[in-house]
DNA sequence: GGACTGACAGATATTGAAATCTGTCATCGC
DNA sequence: GCGATGACAGATTTCAATATCTGTCAGTCC
């Protein structure tokens, strides 16, 4: 289908994901890819060299986007202690609206989340870089005191004790009924924690 | 072997965790266990109404001497906000150790655990126990402020918090050189938000 | 009489041959 | 010249036949 138009990078990403979708990780092949997309298996490797960067860089798409689905969240107006309660809660709702909403895709990112540790080291890199801003903001604002040691830190602190509720391992329970409260009740926790 | 002694559900468990030591959760089946105590496999089976039921009551001992371990933490003499670091720190080095010790005896372990969440469950439901009485004298002696809600949701908080660092999902993680760190920031993060 | 056995049916796992996939590259066509 | 092709070798996966396992139960043994 449409052999016409230019065969990119970014095409081949879009039939890698759907292919993904359809098929699952464990059957996606690569001459599936090139089906869809109505060439050769060749001529994906020439944009990717192997199944598995070709794997990684869907990965990395998928991840990006919760990067920029969060973006308005840390850049909202208000206090950096609403912000930071609005922006883990997007986090969440986003995580788990993705794992509610169609739990085989969530499995199959779970794969490739696995595959690709070190994609997901870098993303989780950003996120507690977005959080650092937040509590820099804060702490100018006067409602977070001090960090112990640095802002960075105490991010990757904040990161890791909401961990159970945006890390795809945990999807599973993100469906149980008391989910929301443990949510809440953690972020009310960590409210404390930063509180001047 | 010592075909002798009466076959007790004991001696069951125990035959039953050799042979999933040995062969792995896969390969473990009810004839090798029945093999290792020198009886019929159907003799196994007057003890334990399905495999399930014994892999399940294999999880449960297991997870029991967690609980056991970590008594002597939640009794010790001393400050409450000390106790709780020192639970926390010695349920993290229990799990670590465990992790570290034998990865191939913990990916069993995993196995076993995703397949009974209900005695997992109840396992957390005893661990949010024993740090609620943890944060019932801190706050008789003083040291930690009145709980938003209750002390049970806050304890549940704080075992959701350093859920990372106790959850065997995450024990891959374990082994990476910024854990001790990353595991200190959340303990001091929770303090932090208990302190009076 | 009550713990234990072992043969059995149906379910599950293993195995090895055949099919498919990955990654390469000499060749094609525009 | 440059992107695309498709045949190919070696690796991986599938499939169906074969073997093993789970759970039952009538019967054995002390």
């Amino acid at each position: 289908m449409a052999a016409t138009e230019t065969l990119t990078a970014e095409r081949i990403l879009e039939a890698t994901e759907e292919v993904l979708r359809r098929y699952g990780p464990g059957k996606a092949t690569v001459v599936d890819v090139a089906r869809v997309l109505g060439v050769s298996h060749g001529s994906v490797y020439r944009h990717f060299r192997t199944k598995a960067a070709l794997r990684e860089a869907v990965t990395e798409r998928w991840l990006e986007r919760t990067i920029v689905a969060l973006t308005p969240y840390l850049e909202a107006e208000g206090p950096a202690d609403w912000r930071l309660t609005g922006w883990l809660t997007a986090l969440f709702a986003l995580k788990r609206k993705k794992a509610g909403g169609d739990p085989e895709l969530m499995a199959t990112f779970q794969v490739l989340i696995g595959e690709n540790s070190a994609v997901v080291d870098r993303h989780e890199e950003h996120l507690v870089e977005q959080i650092t801003r937040i509590l820099e903001d804060g702490h100018r604002e006067g409602l977070f005191a001090a960090p112990e040691r640095d802002f960075a830190t105490t991010a990757r602190a904040v990161f890791d004790a909401t961990d159970r509720f945006h890390n795809p391992a945990h999807a599973a329970e993100w469906s149980s009924p008391g989910a929301e409260d443990a949510f809440a009740a953690v972020v009310s926790l960590v409210q404390r924690a930063l509180r001047s």
